[in-house]
DNA sequence: CAGTTTGTTCAAATTTTCTTGAACAGACGT
DNA sequence: ACGTCTGTTCAAGAAAATTTGAACAAACTG
């Protein structure tokens, strides 16, 4: 029974002995995940928990990673608000215990959906905007701002059409079908 | 002459008309960097760059942007670095001029090369340090503990081939070859 | 219904990142 | 060679984010 006991007696010394190779993993994923946007827990829990054969509680978690209540808490939600971590719960049990999903593809589905996406989509709109307030500029300016506003506005159009094969690609990274990224390079080739 | 006198006279209130569309789209611009990982200005110098007909020195940026020299220095730098802005001269101008790398394909594709690469390869070396890690406390371990340690051992597994199969994925893209998204959901099917 | 246990929220404090102005260095013209 | 014009670097200050402990709320137990 060693290192049951070993998982909860001593806060100090006695941590099972894959804890390092564990930390290890985590923290690398922890690095992906904030590159990628996300807080750096966030992928250190979701790895501790994709690690475990059980669902874990907060506590644990807390434990493992050495982090407060509140910080597991607030990264823990938000990964369960993106669908990387479902709650569970175990009979005669109150608290609450959580596992990852283990459909890492799905996940990063979702991922690109709801934000990449979206940013994207602002970013078109923006384009537009800008395109449209030239427009409206264009009749109050002589030759040469005129040609300059023109200029701009190609610029802008370009900027559009790459948006919108970057919108296109992602739609299909993420419905799951064939990509081809020459798309991209065509849509700034006519100049 | 109205709008070119008003470009450089006053520093207040003489702004061309354009400057509030062209301002619209470099902020856009940097909300996308910034959310892919670079700094705001980065997008936000290049925009101005890529809709302007002529070449501009660091000090016409500095004024569109009302960023201090030092700040378009830093940003700029970093453009150049990764080829985002090239920078020209003039014969008989002492001043650098700068001007936007029109392929946006070819940009993406180094970033991605660069950056993105590196990182799923520190990762996936990461996973295999922590498996190499479990493989040598396996042998102390007891049965419990060592079902433990062999699951974890799957689970990085899994991990390692789907990040590999992300590496491979993105090469194809830096490749501008066609992308197959399945090869993503497949490579965590097999358990 | 009072007392625990568990989870969440909040404001303060810390850490990290950005920004700036000034000092420095290099290049050029005179 | 000197003075001027540019661009870069650096340390200090400002702003933004993360982190935490404590207060709060909710759910369950006896």
């Amino acid at each position: 029974m060693s290192s049951a006991a070993a998982k909860q007696q001593d806060p100090n010394d006695s941590q099972p002995l894959w804890r390092e190779a564990e930390l290890r993993a985590a923290d690398a994923m922890g690095r992906l995940m904030e590159f990628w946007g996300f807080r750096r827990h966030m992928g250190r829990l979701w790895t501790i928990l994709y690690l475990s054969p059980e669902p874990m509680t907060t506590a644990e978690l807390a434990e493992t990673l050495q982090l407060s209540s509140s910080a597991v808490s607030l990264s823990l939600g938000e990964l369960v608000h993106w669908g990387a971590v479902r709650k569970t719960w175990r009979p005669g049990e109150r608290k609450d215990f959580y596992q990852a999903e283990s459909s890492v593809w799905k996940l990063l589905r979702r991922v690109y959906e709801r934000r990449e996406l979206n940013l994207i989509r602002e970013a078109i709109d923006a384009f537009g905007d800008a395109q449209r307030h030239l427009d409206e500029t264009r009749s109050q300016l002589g030759g040469e701002d005129r040609r300059r506003v023109d200029y701009m506005h190609k610029r802008l159009s370009r900027l559009s059409a790459l948006s919108k094969a970057g919108e296109r690609l992602v739609r299909l990274l993420v419905a799951g079908r064939m990509i081809n990224p020459a798309d991209l390079q065509s849509a700034e080739e006519e100049d």
